[in-house]
DNA sequence: ATATTACGTGAGACCGGTCTCTTTTTGTAA
DNA sequence: TTACAAAAAGAGACCGGTCTCACGTAATAT
């Protein structure tokens, strides 16, 4: 039996110098693949490398280059499509130019997020691509800047920061789908979040600290503004965070004197739980009720009838902000930008065409 | 603008001690939180960390006592619903007990596991988690035994490595699952898997290099033998990497002079990739065909009609991974253990009856 | 033949922590 | 007041790499 399970002391490069009779130096060049060394010589230690089983200490190359070749990536909750998709992409654009990754979960929340950081930072990550919680508390992310790690925000902006940032173009895909609603004769159309919020009741649109959100629901709201409907946050709810929240939700909307005919949901959580409410009620889309959902999820294309959706290209958004991150590292000047990706709606079955 | 891009030289120990007047293995105590110190100096220490804002090099840390506090995880896709649960549960317990989880996908291809392996042993992870593609092919396992750092496999299991390994019961999964089926008067069963494979045709069950599959075959198999049913390999299908791949896959399978009634799908993306191959054809479930999907993915519940699934319990399978990797770290003596994982079949709507 | 240059190699500082060992300070008992 | 143990603080080696600098030798120029 070889192969033990207690920690051994591993190979460094001063064992194989030894094996190769040569300087620490003369081994650590030819491991580590700079300088220069003659063809003898070099044979002699790789020779030696191989029959010690030597694997180079990358904790060590890290501290003494000052780079760890470790991207750091706090989302909100990978279980969530829309990250895990925004994660592969970060992770293809990583590997290809030779960088890993480190996923933290902040479950969008700030403390979790701040400590996240805190965590990243301290295993001393060559940049960050931060999906902040909150656009209004900023401080740690300022830290992040400080401390001379680059940062790349994703999904959400803040303005107040100089930083890159990518996100979606949330507004125009808001009022897209909110439009063709209105188009099929809508009258009475609601907007679902996640966001977590005190009562699940909108206070101030321009107080919701998540810009994604605050875009989207902006978006809606114009678009209804625009048709001249009365009252049009009056449908507007947060808080739909798990199943029974989202029963909730969906079952105090319905029972208003006059129910929405309409519902955009917020992402593809939101409208996969929405969609269980509907039908745990009996509704029949797009019959009873309307809806459109964020995010070109699994389920939105198999469900009768498949659900209409904005397409996000989630996957392309995680790229960029991996390329964009990886220039930076580089040190390629660039100005600070704030890239929006545009997005389509798809047309499926879930929007009813109602009223006379 | 006091937040810089430019990588800034952090603030060590050393500036600290400097800052408050000690020497540095005091300062060093202080931060550590390690020896004694007086709480008069204690108080200064900390006072010229907070000012300095000193945050602590995890990397030189890990460099002088040894742990990294990573853990590694090699997976096959995270974007498969499968994985991404998994190494939830997996993150969930490492975070509990203070160590961060660095994910590599191998996309099931041996040379991307290997070099994943390799990068991660590299990185100095204090231990790896591994779903190996091939289980014929373990040299690389054998040298991360032989390194010392400890390892459990998941999802499949090795005899010939004398590892701890969580698995679910895939045997007894395929067996309830078929015997289902059958007992519903299906008598042309057909498995479809997306394992890679020469022509999608099954050349031998027992050289089948995935032990999950091979045994959820075997259990499929089992029962179709007992049932007195002939052939039973003979509706056995590999290679539903993609959706056109599935698509020929079904397309095949139903254009047999003698076309299959029912199908188990070996996990969820094929499931999903089967279920709309069937749609794209015109074919109703379960009116026209039968099927049972692995894991109870999102969009399993929510078709027309739901699917019947075997439910896996893969968070609590990555839970127990992430556990019993984190008691090797801590050097709890332990017997080499194989976990199986039991789990349910949840009956939905998608086996009919068929038969007299 | 001698001066100059380039090249290959070796010695050792350094990165930022931990930790052992030594020295100094403090408190208490004789 | 001196003696001595215990507590607190300091000095410096160490982890495993990288990298600068110094040195010796061989190749080229004069």
């Amino acid at each position: 039996m070889e192969d033990s399970a207690a920690p051994k002391r591993s190979v460094t490069v001063a064992d194989v110098a030894k094996a190769a009779k040569v300087s620490k130096a003369t081994a650590a060049r030819v491991l580590g693949g700079y300088g220069v060394v003659s063809d003898k010589i070099r044979d002699q230690v790789v020779a030696a490398a191989a029959t010690l089983e030597y694997r180079p200490n990358e904790l060590a190359r890290s501290m003494s280059t000052g780079r760890s070749g470790i991207i750091g990536v706090v989302v909100g909750d990978i279980e969530n499509a829309f990250f895990s998709l925004a994660v592969r992409g970060i992770s293809d654009m990583a590997r290809l130019a030779g960088f890993t990754v480190i996923i933290a979960n902040s479950g969008e929340q700030l403390d979790a997020e701040i400590s996240a950081v805190d965590l990243l930072i301290g295993k001393r990550v060559d940049g960050l691509i931060v999906t902040p919680a909150r656009c209004d508390r900023i401080d740690h992310l300022r830290q992040v800047r400080r401390a001379g790690v680059p940062l790349v925000l994703f999904d959400r902006n803040i303005p107040e920061l100089e930083v890159d940032a990518v996100t979606g173009d949330d507004r125009e895909a808001a009022i897209a789908a909110t439009r063709c609603m209105v188009e099929q004769g809508h009258r009475r159309l609601a907007y679902v979040s996640a966001m977590e919020a005190e009562g699940g009741k909108l206070a101030d649109i321009g107080r919701i600290s998540n810009s994604a959100v605050r875009e989207r629901v902006e978006g809606f709201v114009q678009v209804l503004t625009e048709a001249g409907l009365p009252n049009p946050v009056h449908y507007v709810r947060l808080g739909a965070t798990d199943q029974p929240q989202t029963d909730d939700v969906v079952k105090r909307l319905l029972s208003d004197s006059a129910p929405p005919t309409a519902l955009l949901a917020s992402d593809s959580l939101v409208g996969l739980r929405v969609f269980k409410s509907l039908q745990s009620l009996g509704l029949s889309i797009p019959k009873d009720i309307s809806m459109i959902s964020f995010l070109d999820a699994d389920w939105t294309s198999v469900t009768v009838p498949p659900i209409t959706i904005v397409d996000q290209r989630v996957y392309e958004m995680g790229k960029l902000a991996g390329e964009r991150l990886i220039a930076r590292i580089e040190q390629i000047p660039l100005t600070v930008e704030r890239l929006q990706i545009n997005t389509t709606l798809v047309m499926r079955g879930s929007v009813a065409r109602v009223g006379p």
